[in-house]
DNA sequence: GCCGTTTGGTAAATCGATTTATCGATGCCG
DNA sequence: CGGCATCGATAAATCGATTTACCAAACGGC
């Protein structure tokens, strides 16, 4: 018999030869130096003073076992881990999907790897609020809130200390923030429907209905100020199809119902589109519906229906920038992006009043 | 002056108010007990023999001092990161996206988070590869590549021994797979053609012009063959509105066009849609569309498209489980989700020949 | 030939949690 | 009262990389 096994771990082969993963250990040991210059070399420590042989040596171990260092343990010990936390409303928005892309790509150019969440499960479930939030996971956190979650989530993740943009929301003045010109676009909108010749112009808002302040209703508001016209009648319109169909008719019950709406949101007009329809209105002849936001199926309803494109893509791009920034230490800030403006697309939801 | 300070050092404040974030050393101390404790009490380690005043004590101190696990620790430890990385083709598609939703609510359910990347970026750019494949931060990952992206990257990720599930694609046998049903799918759509009394049916599909053995393909030929009939014209039609369109043309320029269409993509068929009006062809009057996968606003198109729809989230989420299974030590399947079986969705793109 | 500097590295602490082996103090049994 | 369990913990190794402080050897200047 052999005699007892003081040790029942495995005896912890020296090189594994592509077995498990390398581990800079391994590197080390297979190049005859020690790890702190495999870890100076690969990381670029410009202090590090190294003879020309040792430099190759040491890369060419390292390619030869494929070592790739294991960022779980760099991220511990740099308390730094790459990752940004992205909170998006709904995923499965277009109109989100594309900020989300945006997002997604600077954050690949910047090498930073992107960790996704729903904002509203995050606001609702603790644990995973504990894990994602204060779980040192990510290094900073962009908020798309939608306007579906409440308020409170950013207080939250405020006192968790954890660098935070807030995309398209400017709920609070001392947490940095990134938006659209909504409120350019929905003044576009409103008044491209002026020169058609409307008098009587609805709003479909995003929010609740004692929301005045959204930039989108104050566009709106504006446009029609400007061009001497009363304030149609506003409402919630949501973000989808389904709340845009249940508005509409609401929007189009009162004494004076309006000859055209400004949509907040592309997918709830058309909902908005369609109920007009099912109530035997025509769009646009009886009903002429401009909306903000472009999606790429806008041009291919029935009819095409008029929007006001906004830099989606490049909304997410500087979100990514902007927490980059934060990290760097630059100080809190609010962006607007209007360096593509707002474009007007034309196409078949409106027309002249009949 | 002051004498030369030896350590520059803060001088570690053993317990911080509230200022930093507790540890479990911190939590160990203000409650007089061992980290051994307070790790093996909060994970529920049931070979703990701890005394109630002592674990209640344990607690309270750990809910004052708001402690949560540093989760990149805890991954280093446990070489479990709780992260799945979930690659995708095209997060502004639609269709993938919501894929992307699906797998989203199931990882949050399970308590693991997604980490999103690009598939085809990640074929593409190897420090991407190397930080996300083989950087131990993702326990696992699912492939969703659409056809976008070449075979060769399934082997790659295969050898670095990165559990792996293929959504929606079942290239290789030997990596575990979720797939709907596809071919099914377009055999209904096709049967849906055949039965309104179309003899001449062509095909757009995702793939390349030689990819003949696709599921999509597999269910129009059968439904072709099964009605006696010849197959009409196949060509690829891509994944986009744009590519659809551009393929719509050649597919019925040759000498005996097809009277109607099955379109393996939603969003190619929105694009073969629009062209086929642009040339002069009115749908479903000179040409009917059908097309596989329902998105909301295919109902609002113009006309509104018929469709088969398949159950887009649950492939997300079925997604997710698998690769769970697969970490739990389970061998390797393939599966088939048909809980929903495809549902043919008639509306305005298809009638009867003339 | 002595001392200071540069070269080319290394040793060891550290990040924060997990886990296994161990251990002192009681309790219990006969 | 002696010996053995059981209770209620703890000590210390470990995960893998980073980084600071330090150091031996070679070199250079006078």
């Amino acid at each position: 018999m052999l005699p007892a096994v003081p040790d029942k771990r495995q005896p912890a082969r020296p090189s594994r030869p592509g077995n498990g993963r390398a581990k800079i250990t391994d590197v080390a040991a297979a190049a005859g130096v020690s790890p702190a210059v495999v870890s100076r070399l690969l990381r670029g420590d410009d202090t590090l003073r190294i003879r020309d042989d040792t430099r190759e040596r040491v890369l060419a171990v390292a390619a030869d076992l494929r070592y790739t260092p294991n960022e779980v343990a760099r991220a511990l010990r740099r308390s730094e881990s790459g990752i940004l936390g992205m909170a998006v409303h709904d995923t499965s928005n277009p109109v989100y999907s594309e900020i989300l892309t945006g997002a997604q790509a600077e954050a690949a150019a910047s090498g930073y790897a992107l960790l996704l969440a729903d904002a509203a499960e995050l606001a609702r479930n603790d644990a995973m609020f504990e894990q994602v939030v204060r779980g040192n996971r990510i290094d900073g956190l962009l908020l798309q809130r939608g306007s579906g979650t409440a308020d409170g989530i950013i207080a939250r993740i405020a006192s968790a200390r954890l660098p935070l943009v807030l995309v398209n929301d400017r709920t609070r003045g001392d947490i940095a923030s990134v938006a659209l010109d909504d409120e350019a676009a929905s003044h576009l909108a409103t008044r491209h429907l002026i020169d058609l010749g409307h008098t009587a112009i609805g709003h479909l808002k995003l929010g609740t209905p004692k929301a005045r302040s959204e930039s989108r209703v104050r566009g709106w508001r504006r446009a029609l100020h400007g061009a001497g016209l009363p304030e149609g009648p506003q409402l919630r319109g949501g973000h989808t199809s389904d709340e845009g169909a249940a508005a509409l008719p609401r929007l189009l019950d009162g004494p004076a119902p309006p000859t055209a709406v400004v949509v907040s949101n592309v997918l709830s007009a058309v909902g908005a589109m369609t109920a007009a329809r099912e109530s035997g209105l025509r769009v646009p002849g009886d009903l002429s519906i401009a909306a903000v936001h472009d999606v790429f199926f806008a041009a291919h309803l029935s009819p095409p229906l008029t929007v006001v494109r906004l830099p989606l893509r490049e909304l997410g791009r500087r979100s990514v920038a902007a927490i980059l920034r934060l990290l760097d230490g630059a100080p809190v800030r609010h962006e607007r992006i209007d360096d593509p403006p707002p474009e007007l697309l034309v196409r078949g939801s409106t027309a002249p009043p009949r």
